[in-house]
DNA sequence: TCAAGAAATGAACCCTGGCTCACTTAGTGA
DNA sequence: TCACTAAGTGAGCCAGGGTTCATTTCTTGA
């Protein structure tokens, strides 16, 4: 006698909710946070701006389930490879290369997670993210101290440089901008991966004399 | 017959001007650039907002003096280094340290200035300053390319490594936030310094096996 | 002292953009 | 078909904060 939630408008409400999630994720990989507004997210999914509010308590919290959805993954994949087996060193090459690639893929959207100033809510899931990928490298910097391939030293700083380094060079603001081709793109990937390895890895005996 | 600007006017300017810099600067150094609203910095300049803007066209103009005034003392002294003497090598961690130095001096501040989202208008002068720092890794690191010390590979790339793994490890959003100790901050640096260092000076020779 | 014009003031303006809510539309079971 | 209720709508509300401008307060030279 009424309005029932019968299996098919669950299915509904459940396909417009991921309809409002792929329209906001699309409009933050093509124009960054800058475009993504809720009326433009309605907008895009085919619906007026008040819809969206009956999925999404707030656009923080929108905006917040995409970054989560998106540096989720890319965690997972990092985590899988420091979890994988080969030397520390191996690995790592693999875990930075691995992301280097994904990052190079959606430069845009790789750059409104990682650097691009946002909306402050939405910013603390993306330390959130940001800290759980770097603590997957900590795990790794530490596995390779524990096995004498690393340098000695904090193996979060280590990590914080890693990833500052990776960040920098693939999507930071200077990063070099339209990747013209594949080979281009390898050739970057397999230098920035060179770096990060160079980070952990034992310094060759060299004297540089007196520093500063 | 009226009001002229004789010297002492002149003078009276611009020490006006120069107190809303400073009112600026000190509000982005305490409370980044959330706190950092036109109102507020003629408040603690000791003026109304309008007043401000006699000085400064806008918010953007008058922050971006701010950033660049700040951000060029600190590239001049990395340029210093890069053209002093020493070792390739030794330069690299002379600039290295002493851009860490400094910026740990002024934690909130650097991290505003390098880091903190904000108004994009400001954003650009960032960019623009945060490329002007790079172009001094860059000259350093060709520099040391050229004399065989330093590792074969794009300048840019590796420079823009350097820049990421300082940034990251230094102000980034995750670096270790109080500075206890003197001791602790020393080593901080010394560790950072050694990164970069290890980013772009040659490789041990040493098979990590096939990558990836 | 006084006229003239620059400097200072700050309340009001206005634009942006997230969010609401009174109303309309549509799906459901009897 | 119809009563009932959930889903959808979008114009308008509202807050924050940059900017303006009519008015007031100096400062100066005569």
């Amino acid at each position: 006698m009424a309005y029932r939630r019968t299996p098919a408008v669950v299915s509904r409400l459940e396909d417009k909710r991921a309809r409002i999630l792929a329209a906001a994720r699309s409009l933050v990989a093509e124009g960054g946070w800058r475009r993504a507004h809720i009326a433009t997210v309605a907008e895009t999914a085919g619906m007026a701006t008040g819809t969206v509010y009956r999925y999404f308590p707030s656009k923080a919290e929108l905006f917040a389930e995409v970054l989560t959805n998106v540096s989720r993954r890319e965690r997972d994949v990092v985590a899988a490879i420091v979890d994988g087996d080969g030397s520390p060193a191996a690995r790592l090459a693999g875990a930075v290369s691995a992301f280097a690639k994904r990052a190079l893929r959606g430069r845009r959207l790789a750059y409104a997670l990682i650097a691009e100033p946002c909306d402050p809510e939405i910013d603390r899931a993306r330390l959130f993210w940001r800290a759980a990928l770097g603590e997957e490298f900590v795990r790794l910097v530490r596995i390779g101290q524990d096995q004498g391939a690393f340098r000695r030293g904090d193996p979060r700083l280590a990590a914080s440089c890693v990833v500052g380094a990776l960040m920098e060079a693939l999507v930071g603001p200077h990063a070099p901008d339209p990747i013209e081709d594949d080979a281009t793109a390898e050739r970057l990937v397999a230098e920035v991966t060179e770096a990060c390895l160079a980070i952990v890895t034992r310094l060759p005996a060299r004297g540089i004399g007196r520093i500063a």
